[in-house]
DNA sequence: ATAATTGTCTATAATATTTATCGTGTATAT
DNA sequence: ATATACACGATAAATATTATAGACAATTAT
């Protein structure tokens, strides 16, 4: 499962790739984001920082200010963004690249057999997860009226 | 990630799978099982319990008694296993069949681009974990000297 | 029978994580 | 200047995870 903070994520992404697709994109504040998302407005506030702080979106401080896409959606990662918000994908500590930790109560890695059985799903599971983008998720309901940012 | 919880149920499967492969298979209580797969003994109780509640060993009860497989390795789902320990494997509550929730803030599922998007990792993901069992968990180290239940 | 052994079940507790909210500071446009 | 809006740290409530303890129930050996 997701986090719901990670539900809050996607939502807000979805509202800036929307924002973005405009003819006169504008930079959206976090009370309008939240507003368009049905995200409570202070716990967004610290989403949106850390999706600001991963590079992926860009704010603007002061009057006018607000936060709009850095990168095109089709370059904006769902594996990565999960990685950002909800932590390590990996089954595993011990077959997380990015946050690779050694099993407190392992005694060798490389004999380990539960390791090696999920590293195998892993991999093939990093495959899919890994190519899903913030475009197709916009793209995705293009044939269908919209509620909300669902 | 998986929990602590389903890791030690994963060791206890692998020492009860190698219990079986033996000649003279016989039950082992909960304190052998917690010795050979370093688990806390009174926290693998309560795994046991729900391992034999869903139907993937059985228990014998008073002097002699132990737990032992009900079923062959090649008959353990993985996937099945990990629903039983950590519960739902499905990104989102309104993705899972066994535990199916609708998400408190959602408006109209058929057309929420999250669910849309996830479904299909998900299904993807399913075909691979699905197929996965303690079988093949036994047999990934079958070339090795192992340590402990690793 | 009875004592020893071993699983069953409920309650409780410590810790970590998730899901926020609040206050204050900082930058910017007008 | 001042209103507006993001930045950042502290804190808190709720929930989940990771256990531990005690009393009970079943079975077997003697």
């Amino acid at each position: 499962m997701i986090t719901q903070k990670m539900k809050y994520a996607l939502k807000a992404l979805l509202v800036l790739g929307d924002e973005a697709a405009k003819d006169r994109p504008q930079a959206l504040t976090i009370e309008e984001i939240a507003k368009r998302s049905g995200t409570p407005k202070r716990f967004l506030e610290h989403i949106l920082l850390e999706v600001r702080n991963a590079g992926v979106i860009a704010s603007i401080r002061g009057r006018s200010g607000g936060y709009s896409l850095l990168k095109r959606p089709a370059e904006i990662s769902i594996s990565e963004l999960l990685r950002t918000i909800d932590g390590p994908i990996a089954p595993l500590p011990c077959l997380s690249r990015r946050a690779y930790q050694r099993c407190d109560d392992c005694t060798d890695e490389a004999t380990c057999r539960i390791r090696k059985v999920f590293a195998e799903v892993f991999w093939s599971y990093l495959v899919i997860i890994d190519s899903l983008t913030l475009e197709d998720m916009l793209k995705s309901g293009a044939d269908q009226v919209m509620g909300a940012a669902q």
